[in-house]
RNA sequence: GGUCUGGUAGUUCAGCUGGUUAGAAUACCUGCCUGUCACGCAGGGGGUCGCGGGUUCGAGUCCCGUCCAGACCGCCA
């Protein structure tokens, strides 16, 4: 037997038992007469005395050639502590120790295993399994076991079914890049990992499965960031027979409840708005509505002064910061310059203080009165003391700009409070979005999206118009999930894949089967997913994904633990029937 | 594909307009220490300044290239 306790168990109440403990040596401190040792395991942490007095000798001398994270194995009697120590659980008792084995030795970490590590981001992603022994990361994933297990007891509850779906699946062009997977016994054909099992989870609704979920990887060969990986976890989920609103309920059903057993956070109906407020207001999709500082598009009240500027912008829009009349120059000259580099890309910034005696100050005085000004001011909803910053120029540029203005300033202002939780539903999407690239339009969810009925008859005339039954959930500025009612008739596929740019012959090859599957009785439905690393952040307050990840890629998509990708030898190449033309790469 | 920032001890970093033997903290090692728990005290070891080239009497420092890492833009139906 390894161990009758774990380290983290052990209490006044043991005192006098005689306990076996395994864990690693979190700590040595020697004293000289006496040595205390702290024996760490996911539980926590317990510490071992041995002294000069009820200590055998050879077993002192052993315990000093102990380092730091070797594995060991003691048996010891349970006592009180002369000095407790209140911050940890076991802080009352003390083991001493009587015998003690060496299971494990181990080399010097390269970083300290404390909360506060002196470790950088890519040494600990490189000995990630050290990592994992620290609280912040260990705790990080049980957390994320917890959200998941409560998305199945949810779901479970509603009569969901959770059905696993195929990960080699077929390559399609729409969207973004597949991974791709040579067959070995297909040779020159290849498989392709699913960006998501949008088509599997509709075939799983012509197959009567009419509330599907899966907690399933998905794959995206595409530029990484911050909080974007290649294999991301996502919550699928499916229903037929259902209206947009049955799914919004559904979902908005569990969002609380994760709330509710995960952060105990009780929040009522999610408000609802239309994406074209969102981006009127909040120049943005996914609106952290949790602060103001709403837009105040200033066209009718700024042109026509002859400030040339605004009289050729399509759009003037302007926000309110809080507090912000305050600025001296030089931070207001920093804001200016902030807006001008190439990531934000605005060519200028005006900007008007709003003193606390009801005048205002601005940077175009010379346009502009106190009048003009002070209907700047009510648009924006600017209150003395703040400053409004106006931004113009092209429409969706503007708003834009004006987004990431709004998100910088509020984080710097500290109004992003991440133990505040604000969902929202966000509604109407577009059906199709405009592509200067490929010159037409693309799906903006997905090709598989229905259009609104009412707006149908637009789909010749003014495509971009189109509204779909699509919709995300919001929460906190970022979007947590999104979903749509889908297309179920063939006819009305066929029509979206012939605006989409495909031939009917391409529509036929890549969809074929979908096709097919809707002339066998496909019911109404439809469904939504959302982004389970990025949910499990936001709901412990953490900005990066990676800590809730147990084994991340870095930003080239690498894994620097068992250094993947890789080269694969001659022999497998030719099993595969693959040739490297790495003409235009160079060889290492 | 692009913009920006960084790479100096095991680790996290400092190192100014180029100028003796490249520092600090922490970790590590040795010794001391009668209640530690971020233990304390004394001492010690530890460096291809990412790599290659250039400018210069002289380069961690300046220039060019390159590799790696990170943030962002494009991209992510």
């Amino acid at each position: 037997m390894y161990r009758s306790h774990t380290n983290g168990e052990l209490n006044l109440s043991n005192v006098g038992q005689e306990v076996t403990l395994s864990g690693w040596v979190q700590k040595v401190r020697d004293k000289g007469f006496v040595i205390w040792i702290d024996l760490r395991d996911r539980y926590g942490i317990t510490q071992l005395i041995l002294d000069e007095d009820r200590t055998d000798t050879s077993l002192l001398e052993k315990t000093k050639t102990l380092g730091r994270e070797f594995v060991i194995q003691i048996r010891g009697t349970v006592i009180e502590r002369q000095s407790k120590n209140e911050k940890i659980k076991t802080g009352a008792i003390e083991v001493l120790v009587s015998e003690m084995q060496v299971l494990n030795e181990a080399l010097l970490p390269p970083f300290t295993i404390e909360d506060e590590t002196d470790g950088g981001e890519e040494l600990r992603m490189k000995y990630r399994y050290l990592d994992i022994r620290r609280n912040p990361v260990k705790n990080s994933l049980i957390f994320r076991h917890q959200v998941t297990q409560e998305v199945r007891n949810f779901l479970t509850n509603e009569a969901f079914v959770e059905v696993e779906t195929p990960y080699l699946i077929k390559s399609t062009p729409e969207g973004a890049r597949d991974f791709v997977v040579p067959s070995r016994m297909n040779s020159g054909q290849f498989y392709a990992l699913p960006q998501s099992p949008q088509t599997f989870k509709q075939l799983l609704m012509v197959g009567g499965m009419d509330k599907y979920f899966q907690i399933v990887k998905c794959f995206r060969d595409e530029d990484l960031r911050a909080d974007r990986q290649p294999e991301f976890t996502q919550i699928d989920c499916e229903m037929a027979f259902v209206e947009q609103e049955d799914i919004l309920d559904v979902f908005e059903g569990l969002t609380r409840h994760l709330l509710q057993k995960v952060n105990n956070i009780e929040i009522g109906d999610f408000p609802r708005m239309t994406f074209d407020h969102a981006m009127k207001t909040y120049g943005n999709d996914k609106p952290d509505v949790r602060f103001g500082m709403e837009f105040g598009e200033l066209n009718t009240v700024s042109k026509h002064r002859n400030f040339k500027i605004f009289d050729e912008a399509e759009l003037v829009v302007g926000i309110a910061v809080p507090g912000g009349a305050f600025y001296t120059r030089k931070e207001i000259d920093k804001l200016v310059d902030w807006v001008k580099r190439p990531q934000i890309g605005a060519l200028g910034m005006i900007y008007v203080k709003c003193n606390e005696d009801g005048s205002f100050k601005s940077s175009v005085d010379k346009f502009y009165d106190q009048e003009d000004l002070a209907k700047w001011a009510k648009e924006t909803n600017a209150k003395a003391g703040d400053l409004i910053c106006v931004l113009s120029g092209q429409t969706s540029k503007v708003r834009a700009q004006m987004s990431a203005l709004r998100m910088e300033l509020a984080e710097r202002l500290g109004l992003r409070n991440p133990k505040e939780f604000a969902p929202l539903w966000v509604v109407d999407f577009p059906l199709l979005e405009w592509d200067e690239d490929s010159a037409r339009y693309h799906a903006m969810h997905h090709p598989f999206t229905s259009p609104k009925p009412e707006d149908m008859h637009l789909l010749d005339s003014d495509p971009g118009k189109v509204r779909a039954n699509a919709y995300d959930l919001v929460l906190n500025g970022n979007e947590i999930g999104g979903g749509s009612i889908r297309i179920h008739d063939k006819k009305t596929q066929a029509l979206l894949f012939e605006h989409l740019g495909f031939r009917p012959e391409e529509a036929e090859e890549q969809f074929g089967f979908l096709l097919n599957a809707f002339e066998y009785g496909a019911p109404p439905h439809g469904g939504l997913a959302f982004g389970l690393d990025r949910l499990v952040a936001i709901l412990a307050g953490k900005e990066t994904i990676r800590d809730f990840i147990a084994f991340p890629k870095n930003n080239s998509g690498r894994d620097v633990m068992i250094d993947a990708p890789s080269k694969l030898d001659d022999s497998q190449l030719t099993e595969l029937s693959l040739q490297l033309n790495l003409a235009e790469h160079k060889e290492v």
